[in-house]
DNA sequence: CCCCCTGCCTGCGGGC
DNA sequence: TGCCCGCAGGCAGGGG
């Protein structure tokens, strides 16, 4: 699933044949894939024809790419099953194929990028660029909070936020207005790692506990994007079609009955939020470990 | 502000 | 074999 490993992924991928490429043509095949896009499908690509793009950027689990009029950019996200693939411009049609940005670059050529999204949650758009403390970010994305990975993420804020909090630690976790780039996967993955019961209040975590958890959540995650992102199915893929190979490194997340790792206890599954965590109820206990 | 809930979608696999 | 249902889950928006 496209979480925070996985849209770097993508990022980085396009990011060589997408800067200084000029957008030659964009097909729209359904507009659901536009929702983030309010003015609709014709408005899109009346934006997108002729421009530029610039740069790529990322921040959470949203993508975006700045245009050359200098004040807009095409952001994507994937939601649960969007995929940005780099095609060659005469590709037969994806799957699930929604929208096609054919685009000439100055070295590599006519290439196309294909917006590909069976479950229809992710989408694009062209959204404005407005100024966020140094940088500028579009405006959907102003209120997603830094992710742990930026250097401008502020670990004392961070901890100060979660002392007001008395939600799981989980549900914090995947606030992306608190901390982006999270989803349900490494969220277990870094309680698990950190000893944390996903059910823990998060204003009764020690000082340390919430550093013992960032440091997990940001090894997690760079571990992750190293093994170029979890692929469970054929549902993320990076901008070649290609699986990553996190899944193999899991030690809580979809292991339900299967030994952990570091106990030898049974992992458990349990409903949250209409989904499920998975920990181990041996080395993460609800009362966090004192240490 | 904080918290909780719902709607948005499709494909797959288990059970009968 | 074929149907049904549960499940996967990020995010926006609205109500309390």
């Amino acid at each position: 699933m496209p979480e925070l490993p996985e849209v770097e992924v993508v990022r980085a991928g396009l990011e060589p044949a997408a800067v200084g490429a000029v957008i030659t043509g964009v097909s729209v095949f359904d507009e659901r894939a536009l929702t983030r896009h309010v003015p609709g499908a014709s408005d899109f690509v009346a934006r997108l024809e002729g421009r530029s793009f610039t740069a790529t950027s990322r921040r959470g689990k949203f993508l975006w790419l700045p245009l050359d009029d200098g004040d807009s950019a095409l952001i994507a996200h994937l939601g649960m099953s969007g995929q940005m693939l780099l095609r060659a411009p005469d590709a037969t049609a994806e799957r699930h194929e929604r929208v096609r940005i054919g685009i000439e670059h100055p070295v590599h050529g006519e290439l196309a990028i294909v917006f590909a999204d069976q479950r229809t949650f992710g989408s694009l758009a062209v959204d404005a660029l407005v100024a966020d403390g140094p940088s500028r970010v579009p405006t959907q994305v102003r209120h997603i909070a830094r992710d742990p990975l930026d250097a401008a993420f502020d670990d004392r804020a961070f901890r100060a936020a979660l002392s007001r909090r008395r939600s799981a630690i989980k549900r914090v976790l995947l606030d992306q207005s608190l901390i982006s780039g999270i989803g349900n996967i490494y969220a277990d993955e870094s309680l698990w790692a950190a000893r944390i019961h996903p059910e823990t209040s998060a204003d009764a975590l020690s000082t340390r506990a919430v550093h013992r958890l960032l440091a997990e959540v940001r090894l997690v995650l760079t571990r992750a994007l190293a093994e170029g992102g979890t692929s469970f199915d054929a549902q993320y893929v990076n901008v070649n079609g290609q699986a990553g190979y996190f899944a193999r490194h899991l030690h809580a997340y979809g292991r339900a009955g299967q030994p952990c790792e570091r106990c030898g206890g049974p992992i458990r599954r349990e409903p949250f939020m209409n989904r499920s965590s998975f920990f181990c109820p041996r080395c993460q206990r609800v009362k966090p470990a004192a240490d």
